[in-house]
DNA sequence: CAGTTTCATAACCGATTGGCTATGCGTTAT
DNA sequence: ATAACGCATAGCCAATCGGTTATGAAACTG
């Protein structure tokens, strides 16, 4: 659980990774060579860049004759927003404990 | 906007920073002490880390003495999940739009 | 079949990272 | 006043990272 977590998290503390991905996201699928103009850099890079966010599950890859098409796959994004929510309850939960306390103190 | 957020990515990109961001929400506010036994890495280290997730935003200090207290930022969360929405967002746009072609197509 | 396109992998390189020890400075305790 | 504590900074090191060029394997094209 938590590796995967590990891997989303790095994969997406690259800017470059993360344009990719916002690439993928607005534009739906594309080539290696569509993402590669759009990025910027070397096609290898694109590649080492996308076998990243494949890994961590954010993309998705369709072959298709010579050239290969990737996707997004946002619902991976569901582990932040759950890491988040999470911390956040953590920290809520201290303050209604605290809320408790002050309610028993005023009686 | 996007440097602050690219400082938060980054930041959580790390396992050791996400447990000290982690115990700060479960435990709140704690002195580096504190944390460091719970981190269990050296106290250079911790300030090391402490000073990253504060530099992003993600928690604050406040002296107390010889002691710093450092206390979570989950505010500082929403960049993440603005992001995430944005993502998504665009991506279900794509899907509108797809539905929109598909109902002028049938009619 | 020969040539081109598409992509991935390998090998390399400079920069960054995450850890450590050593040290110094301010604060508290004796 | 001296000692001990709490923290930050500096300097070091091995490992990882993000980029590059070179190369090769498939898949199309003519």
């Amino acid at each position: 659980m938590t590796s995967a977590q590990n891997a989303i998290f790095k994969a997406l503390s690259d800017p470059t990774r993360r344009a990719i991905f916002e690439g993928l996201c607005r534009g739906g699928s594309q080539s290696v060579v569509s993402v590669t103009q759009a990025a910027g850099i070397s096609q290898p890079a694109v590649s080492k860049h996308l076998g990243i966010l494949k890994n961590a599950g954010l993309v998705s890859d369709q072959p298709q004759g010579r050239q290969t098409f990737y996707s997004p796959n946002v619902g991976a994004l569901s582990q932040l927003t759950d890491w988040t929510t999470e911390m956040t309850a953590f920290w809520n939960a201290r303050f209604d404990a605290l809320d408790d306390l002050l309610k028993r103190m005023d009686q």
